[in-house]
DNA sequence: TTGTGAACGTA
DNA sequence: CGTACGTTCACAAT
């Protein structure tokens, strides 16, 4: 409001002021860490705050230019034809600048056919009629002409974006001699360079003003253009058409039609979790606070944000025996949570349309509801696991599970980090989930009952289903919710590990490593922190001037390959000491934190997150039990305290042989690794034969290296280059090799290269099963962006096909097991591998059992070939 | 105290 | 200039 009491109205010009950015910003710094340059987007948000700061308007729009097509050029083809393609790099960021400013609750406006200056003028106009302070930001001179007591323009000084002028009919006067209205006029007459525009020669502003100033008007100068004499009257007369058409071109249009009216841009309260996300993106840290300085926040402005469309049922607080009745007396699906505390259930609530109730969780509770639970009655709960986990302690094996949210979000999004229920309903529901503000030690808002939560879960339940498309349902019903009971199970098992045994190796470590650490002390007369890249670089470029590596961001890589590389070129004792003073201390980390996890059971539970990867994996954390190393001799001691339990008698590993490239044999129909896989000789060595014109025989180790390196490259999109790194040959034996493998191997390079192609189409990736994953990336104008997303898209289905075929051999190995009353379990998943606790006697079934099910899983053209070992512990099993 | 980047372990 | 993860440490910013 100003202060003459007066609503502001400020309409922006995004494209033009973005542009200025993108040339006035440099892109080094400005970039994300995956190759998004984000100059444009940073330098118009940051003139953006600093405008809404110092303008303080009521109304808000900016308006963008759809395409260099529009009414003009349909009348003037040649119209902005001088101008340059605007750089990808730029076009690029205009969608994710727009996506910020949706984030920031600004109405954006784009109309096909008309040009963002149009937009501005139209709603200046409507905007001065309806009584606004209108303030106009443009980059465009244009819009001079939109100048009125009511509109003030505001116009990018040529010292930067961030220095705007202000153009009130004052200083449109002092600066042109003219009022604001005549603005085209003059322009008409001087022409517009960068519009492609020319106007009348040797006539430049002094002349133009001059005329309009002497005949009062444009139409009355070009009437009485015989008149004018000299050269430059001559001039006029020979460009009377250019002059009329620049006029016309130049009026802005103040009549668009669009969706919305300047009453209806009325700021709004930013959706701050949506901002934050999207800076988070774009790795935007200083702008974030400015942001939320500058703009008011959901936050600020919670009772109108936060009143939900429909109010959550008040639960009814019930005793056991009604809380059964209650569920009873109620068919169809039923949500549930049960809050856990010390692992263990302590409140539960469940819900249905228009009804909730709960109690505490007593002895009572667990008797009364058990056979509900237990029951096949469908359920539906917010990330089930812990809670399965939960009941499973209180002795309750859940039955019935129907749905879960934050899975199924996770199917539809498997990028999006997963921020639990209160995400999913502002996303599905555009509701509040109502939290309690944990920093306040009596909050003032009061969070959701247990019940009410269920609720929610239940809403939220039918808008992701509508959203759903049937491929990604039979994923979760088949796949993933089958699997999520399976690793409630893993977890709560867990895996015995000897204590003794660890620590025995993690002294031995930590003399060595502190041996080494003193030799490499020796070397080079100095002590420093060999865990600090910072100062390696000190000891390697600076004291020893070792020639300088890779670059980092940071500086000089000192990892381990570029290590390696240094001790050909230049041997120097220092870093080979410093390679097994890093092994030794990393050994002596993985060690320390498996120690560290251990529980009074002596046994460590690992958490599987079923919702951490894009590609279907799972992942584990807490500790991390898919990173074990196994590569070196060392390594085998930490695998060897993998133990059998008490009351076990084996352990059994069993793992899928290259399943990876079984699902690029099925995918690409390719006869020739069909064929490799049917003869039941070994992968590499055929492949081999056929690459190199040799006898399988004849396979030498270094060819079988060769082509070893070549089929595992093919699942992650290897290039020429990054194979010649790899195996440490020229990238034109890498070429030659490569294109020896595609002669051989045809059908699986036209697979690749289909299966990127038909993503770009369909804007995601689907495994065998119908898993999804989206990649809007593969039409990005920025080729690092895009050449990143064709890899993943190239590798998202073979490496999810093969997650979803572990995932189905696992649940199933895990249900048969518990079937026939077996007493052996699944304890660990390694993407590939499972390891089993074996009960006594149990050995013989248990293998037929892992077998079978990992032989069955999927259906595909070549055989799945399952390797089985046994023993004490893990090292010995997996042999 | 918190966040980031380098390095490195696995499939 | 090879996909997918999680953990650790050092370091800088707070």
């Amino acid at each position: 409001m100003t202060d003459s009491g007066k609503p502001t109205l400020l309409v922006v010009d995004g494209h033009s002021l973005a542009y200025r950015a993108f040339f006035a910003l440099p892109v080094d710094n400005f970039s994300t860490k995956d190759g998004q340059h984000t100059n444009g987007i940073y330098g118009f948000l940051s003139m953006f705050v600093n405008l809404v700061k110092a303008e303080k308007p009521t109304h808000l729009a900016v308006a963008f230019d759809t395409s260099r097509h529009s009414f003009r050029t349909d009348e003037y083809p040649e119209y902005k034809a001088n101008r340059s393609e605007s750089p990808a790099e730029f076009k690029g960021q205009i969608p994710l600048l727009q996506d910020c400013l949706a984030a920031m609750n600004v109405q954006v406006l784009t109309k096909e056919g008309v040009e963002a200056d149009d937009i501005l003028a139209t709603l200046a106009t409507e905007g001065a009629a309806e009584g606004f302070d209108v303030l106009v930001c443009s980059g465009d001179r244009d819009t001079i002409q939109l100048v009125t007591e009511d509109v003030t323009l505001l116009y990018p000084s040529v010292q930067g974006v961030s220095q705007l002028k202000r153009y009130t009919p004052d200083s449109v006067v002092e600066k042109y001699g003219l009022p604001p209205a005549n603005y085209p006029d003059i322009a008409a007459l001087v022409g517009e360079t960068s519009d492609n525009l020319p106007g009348v020669p040797k006539v430049g502003e002094k002349t133009a003003v001059k005329w309009i100033t002497q005949w009062g008007s444009l139409d009355a100068l070009l009437e009485n253009a015989d008149k004018i004499t000299g050269v430059v009257g001559g001039n006029l007369r020979a460009h009377l058409d250019d002059v009329r058409r620049n006029r016309a071109l130049n009026a802005l249009l103040r009549d668009v039609e669009l969706p919305v009216e300047p009453a209806d841009l009325e700021v709004r309260p930013i959706d701050a979790q949506a901002v934050r996300d999207i800076f988070a993106r774009l790795e935007f840290r200083t702008l974030l606070p400015r942001v939320f300085e500058a703009m008011a926040t959901d936050a600020d402005d919670m009772a109108a944000a936060s009143a939900p469309a429909v109010a959550a049922p008040v639960p009814a607080e019930l005793a056991a025996d009604d809380l059964a009745t209650w569920v009873a007396e109620r068919p169809g699906e039923i949500a549930l949570t049960v809050t856990v505390e010390g692992g263990r259930p302590s409140r539960v609530g469940v819900a249905v349309a228009d009804a909730a109730a709960e109690a505490t969780w007593t002895d009572e509770v667990a008797a009364a509801l058990g056979p509900w639970l237990a029951g096949q009655s469908p359920k539906i709960l917010t990330d089930a696991k812990p809670q399965v986990k939960a009941l499973r302690r209180a002795g309750i094996r859940l039955g019935g599970l129907a749905f879960d949210p934050i899975l199924a979000g996770w199917l539809l999004r498997p990028s999006f980090p997963d921020k639990g229920l209160g995400d999913l309903v502002d996303r599905y529901l555009d509701e509040k989930l109502p939290e309690a503000d944990p920093t306040q030690l009596v909050p003032e808002t009061e969070g959701a009952t247990p019940a009410q939560l269920a609720w929610y879960a239940l809403r939220v339940t039918g808008e992701i289903r509508a959203e759903m498309p049937d491929s990604v349902a039979s994923v979760l019903e088949g796949i993933e919710l089958p699997t999520l009971d399976t690793l409630a199970d893993m977890e709560l098992a867990g895996v015995a590990i000897s204590h003794e045994k660890l620590s025995a190796f993690s002294a031995e470590l930590a003399t060595r490593s502190d041996d080494i650490a003193q030799r490499a002390f020796a070397e080079i007369d100095r002590e420093v922190n060999l865990g600090s890249p910072k100062q390696l670089q000190e000891v390697l470029f600076e004291q020893l001037q070792l020639p300088k590596t890779r670059k980092t961001k940071t500086g000089y890589s000192t990892d381990a390959a570029v290590l390696a590389d240094l001790q050909d070129s230049n041997p120097h004792p220092f870093l080979d000491l410093l390679l097994q003073h890093r092994e030794a201390t990393k050994l002596r980390q993985i060690i320390e934190s498996l120690d560290v996890s251990l529980g009074e059971d002596g046994r460590t539970h690992t958490t599987y997150l079923q919702t951490g990867s894009q590609t279907g994996r799972l992942s584990s954390t807490d500790p991390n039990l898919q990173n074990i190393p196994i590569r070196n001799e060392e390594s085998h001691r930490i695998r060897a305290a993998f133990e059998v339990g008490d009351g076990y008698e084996t352990l059994l590993t069993a793992d899928y042989s290259q399943i990876e490239m079984r699902i690029m044999a099925h995918l690409s129909g390719d006869s020739g690794l069909i064929e490799a896989f049917n003869s039941g000789e070994d992968l590499h060595r055929f492949v081999g034969a056929r690459v190199f014109g040799v006898d399988p025989s004849e396979v030498t180790p270094a060819m079988r290296t060769k082509v070893k390196a070549m089929s595992y490259g093919l699942v992650y999109g290897l290039s020429a280059f990054g194979l010649s790194k790899q195996l440490r040959i020229d990238q034109s034996e890498a070429k030659q090799l490569m294109s020896e493998y595609f002669a051989r191997f045809g059908a699986v390079r036209d697979y690749l290269r289909e299966s990127v192609q038909r993503a770009r189409i369909d804007g995601y990736t689907e495994t065998i099963f119908g898993r999804r994953r989206p990649f809007p990336d593969l039409g990005s104008p920025n080729r690092v962006l895009r050449e990143n997303a064709e890899r993943a898209a190239l590798n998202a289905p073979i490496q999810g096909s093969a997650a979803d075929i572990m995932k189905i051999a696992l649940f199933h190995i895990h249900d048969q097991l518990v079937e026939d009353g077996l007493r052996s379990r699944v304890l660990l998943q390694i993407h590939d591998e499972l390891v089993v606790e074996v009960a006594p006697g149990e050995t013989a079934a248990v293998e037929d059992i892992i077998r079978e099910r990992m032989g069955d899983a999927a259906e595909l053209t070549v055989p799945l070939d399952v390797h089985i070992g046994r023993g004490p512990n893990w090292d010995v099993a997996g042999h």
